[in-house]
DNA sequence: CGGACTATGTGAATTCATTCACAAGTTACT
DNA sequence: AGTAACTTGTGAATGAATTCACATAGTCCG
């Protein structure tokens, strides 16, 4: 039988749990378990198990009934789903605060994300090291990425200017794009936009705090 | 009639798409619009209209038939359910690469979070200045965060250390906190923890380009 | 002032996600 | 080999979120 790739649907929530799911497995993998069940899978995330098998059947059966799951086994297919058995070459635009934290940050690479390439306009930045990796005018940023077949694009500009480095990234070919400017940015269709908005998790914070104050809200 | 702020169940992505509306909002207001359509506030983020007007009417209804909601008071609506229309007062932990990234972070002072302190273990940092913000010992996190009646801690610490930090911060009666480290953190029920994890959101976008990938796959 | 138009607010219908519940497969032990 | 104990994989049931559709209420303009 050929490889379960069908045009199943998977929810948002399925691939957020998958991501979860691998690095319970991997911790697991280096505390040298072997297998382990939907119910302890579950346990670790505050998750049902219900939900753990689930979410892998969607991809095929990878269990064993009466034992659990092959903890590296598993741990490989959900690699491979996720797109986490190869490497993405990955540019960042933009290497002001956030940029140069993102730059250095371990886990990308450990989860197969290379930053290779990092684009700004500042002439004072542009031609210098961050990380080992030498900053590129932003002026050479399509061919740039055209050049060195960048997957995936990183945008940690101010917001202001997000949309037209946007464009021209989507004109460059790249369809993967995690933006970190507070904007909702327009592409296409085929082009796969993620956004990591920071503020709105403080405000959900916020927004949880004052709907149940009334528990230490003695008057006064 | 009084202060409608019954226990209603509100949804996650309500809670979302209301900071969407609330940014949205704001640029408005600033453009000088004075009112808008559900449909117009829908068009500008790939939502439907019908979903706007829903979300908003669990809290209300702050529109006029036939013309749409008055910009200025809906935000501020917003920005009381919200619980933006206080200050809020944040402790950063650990001011690393991504830790100090955010401390200079404008937006958030912009919507009422306004970090006021800073602890970190490192002898370097203690005593230091970050954008005017002294950097406390760590072992004065508890009297620290009570003394200054913080609201919510933001936890930007190694994945290893970040569960004692929290066992602290929860002792210390800090019910909100936002965790960038990749772990998942256990705190009891009554605290409001959000976490922020970017590898995750990079995975997504994995998952999907290798689930469509179809689309340019021309065999070699 | 009246009629055409516009847009809200909300039950009802629908779609999507989670949980239940159990047949069936596997282990482990005697 | 037989049996008790587990745990998967999955349809069916439930529950949650979104979308539909329309009665209702206001605007706007001549
Ligand atoms: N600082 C944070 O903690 C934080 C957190 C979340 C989101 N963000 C968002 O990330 C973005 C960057 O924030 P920051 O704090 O790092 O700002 P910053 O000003 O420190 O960095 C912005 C960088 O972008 C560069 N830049 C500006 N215009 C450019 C252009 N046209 N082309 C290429 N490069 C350009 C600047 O030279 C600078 O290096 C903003 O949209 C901000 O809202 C920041
Ligand atoms: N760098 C990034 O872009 C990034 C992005 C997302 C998440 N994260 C996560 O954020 C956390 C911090 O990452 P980083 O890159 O800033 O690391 P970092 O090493 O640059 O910073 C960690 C800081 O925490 C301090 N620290 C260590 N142990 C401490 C303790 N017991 N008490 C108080 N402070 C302590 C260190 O002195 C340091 O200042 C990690 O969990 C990381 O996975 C980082």
């Amino acid at each position: 039988m050929a490889a379960d790739d069908g045009k199943r649907k998977i929810s948002e929530s399925t691939i957020q749990r998958l991501s979860i799911y691998y690095r319970v497995l991997s911790i697991l993998k280096k505390e040298d378990i072997k297998t382990i069940s939907s119910k302890e899978l579950a346990k670790q995330e505050k998750l049902t198990p219900a939900q753990v098998r689930k979410d892998l059947s969607f991809f095929g059966s990878f269990g064993t009934r009466g034992l659990g799951y092959p903890v590296t086994e598993l741990k490989n297919r959900i690699a491979n789903i996720l797109g986490l058995d190869r490497e993405w070459k990955v540019a960042m635009v933009g290497v002001g605060n956030i940029g140069s934290a993102l730059v250095g940050y371990k886990e990308f690479q450990r989860h197969g994300f290379t930053i290779s390439m990092i684009f700004d306009n500042d002439q004072r930045k542009i031609g210098s090291n961050h990380k080992g990796i030498l900053v590129s005018d932003i002026a050479n940023l399509k061919e740039g990425l055209r050049e060195n077949k960048i997957d995936i694009v990183i945008i940690a500009v101010p917001a202001t200017v997000a949309q037209y480095i946007v464009d021209d990234i989507v004109e460059a070919g790249v369809s993967g794009i995690l933006n970190f400017a507070p904007i909702n940015l327009k592409v296409p269709d085929h082009v796969i936009l993620r956004n990591e908005n920071m503020s709105m998790e403080l405000e959900h914070i916020s927004f949880s705090l004052v709907n149940r104050e009334s528990i230490t809200a003695t008057k006064e």
